[in-house]
DNA sequence: TCTGGGGTCCTAGGACCC
DNA sequence: TCTGGGGTCCTAGGACCC
């Protein structure tokens, strides 16, 4: 049976809702007016543009460059520092509005969801449904979406970045040839900048070029892969809209350090505190990790990574910090390191094997010493306790300064 | 003042087993 | 003793997304 899938996307998001934070907070001036910018602190070294408002963005400024690019660019530029508090708040209040109209609903990300409203149509149509959302969300909040209807997830994903702001496109069977083939491929989701120059080299640059060849060819020359975009491109995807919360398959935290460590004992320092959050964020889930794994960045953006599962699945800061700190000590080679992460996978709500009783007891110790701090830290907020030996990032020697 | 942080999925190659 | 081959598990690295 045909279904009715809609995408709803926050026009510009990160942008949007500081935006309109403000205003809400008595500044008068509409900062998606101006050429402006999201962007994180240059001197702690996370000076990306997270988004550009319109103004910006003809100046040729992107998402994902340095601040400093952006500046080259467009001098008279203003930047304005991200709050994902902000962030999540107008994203929970978005998808509070859409669960009034589906129970088929999926968070794809902090500003788009999927909605299955095929037994939720009620007599209307979908273009009707999309009306209103669109009208409500812009009256309620004060920020506009892009709203794409087709029949499955990948159709309605792509024909809600067609034209923007605060528009509703159809893709339907019948307009993939008008609407989508007529794209460049580079716009077809999961086509990134790595894959385009091989697709260049098969003379293949628009969407059409791609659906028309033989899948059996991006399959030779792409594997799997191949077949994905393919499909694709040809606008075929039965995935469905997954509206109950799936477990995370991993669960990570890293950070870019304000300036290069050199010094093991230090990046130990950091690999606590971010281990603390990661395991924190895995207790609150309720689940287990079976595997550890330790990633640096050095100063000239190489990235390795080292990783061991565990004999048995474990949530305890001490058991999990242990073996990052072994991991780190093999994986480090004495050279500048710019970033530093760990992440917890083989991810399950048990611990897989039984403990032995020889274990149980420190276990048990670990575990309370855990619950009292996850505890401190939800009701008096995450960086009021941590343990002893936690690296103040802010503290930049003076030398560097 | 040059380059964030959180994820998912796939692949290649090695170890090990039968 | 001149050397198979299938299957599974594990690790490292990479592409892609927002």
């Amino acid at each position: 049976m045909e279904r009715a899938i809609l995408h709803v996307d926050v026009n510009n998001a990160f942008l949007s809702w500081t935006a309109v934070d403000r205003l809400k907070h008595g500044e008068t001036l509409d900062i998606r007016t101006i050429p402006a910018i999201i962007g994180g602190d240059e001197k702690q070294r996370k000076g990306v543009v997270l988004a550009k408002s319109p103004i910006a963005k003809q100046f040729g400024i992107q998402t994902g460059e340095p601040i400093y690019f952006a500046r080259k660019k467009c001098p008279k530029v203003q930047m304005f520092r991200s709050n994902f508090k902000v962030y999540y708040d107008y994203s929970n209040q978005l998808y509070q509005l859409l669960c009034e109209y589906t129970d088929k609903i999926e968070r794809f990300s902090i500003d788009e969801c999927f909605m299955d409203m095929t037994n939720y149509l009620r007599g209307r149509k979908p273009y009707d449904i999309a009306l209103e959302i669109n009208k409500r969300v812009k009256e309620k909040f004060g920020f506009t979406v892009n709203i794409g209807i087709a029949s499955n997830k990948l159709l309605a994903k792509m024909a809600s970045d067609f034209e923007k702001p605060d528009k509703i496109h159809t893709l339907y069977e019948n307009e993939i040839e008008s609407k989508m083939w007529v794209l460049p491929v580079s716009e077809l989701f999961m086509v990134g900048k790595k894959s385009l120059p091989k697709l260049e080299k098969m003379r293949i640059k628009t969407i059409g070029d791609l659906a028309k060849k033989e899948e059996k060819d991006l399959i030779k020359a792409f594997g799997k892969y191949g077949k994905t975009i393919w499909e694709y491109a040809n606008g075929i995807d039965n995935s469905e809209v997954i509206y109950e919360q799936e477990d995370p398959k991993c669960i990570g935290n890293s950070v870019t350090l304000p300036y290069d460590f050199s010094d093991i004992e230090k990046l130990q320092e950091v690999l606590l505190s971010i281990t603390e959050q990661t395991t924190y964020r895995l207790r609150k889930r309720g689940m287990y990790a079976a595997v550890v794994n330790v990633q640096l960045k050095t100063n000239e953006f190489k990235v390795s990574s080292h990783q061991r599962k565990l004999l048995t699945a474990t949530n305890s800061t001490k058991v999990i910090y242990e073996e990052a700190k072994k991991l780190l000590q093999e994986l480090y080679k004495g050279i500048p390191i710019r970033l530093i992460g760990i992440r917890v996978d083989g991810l399950t709500h048990k611990e897989e094997v039984q403990l032995s009783m020889f274990d149980t007891k420190s276990n048990e110790k670990q575990e309370k010493l855990d619950a009292v701090i996850d505890k401190i830290k939800d009701k008096y907020g995450y960086n009021t306790i941590t343990r002893a030996g936690k690296i103040d990032l802010e503290e930049v020697p003076d030398k560097l300064k």
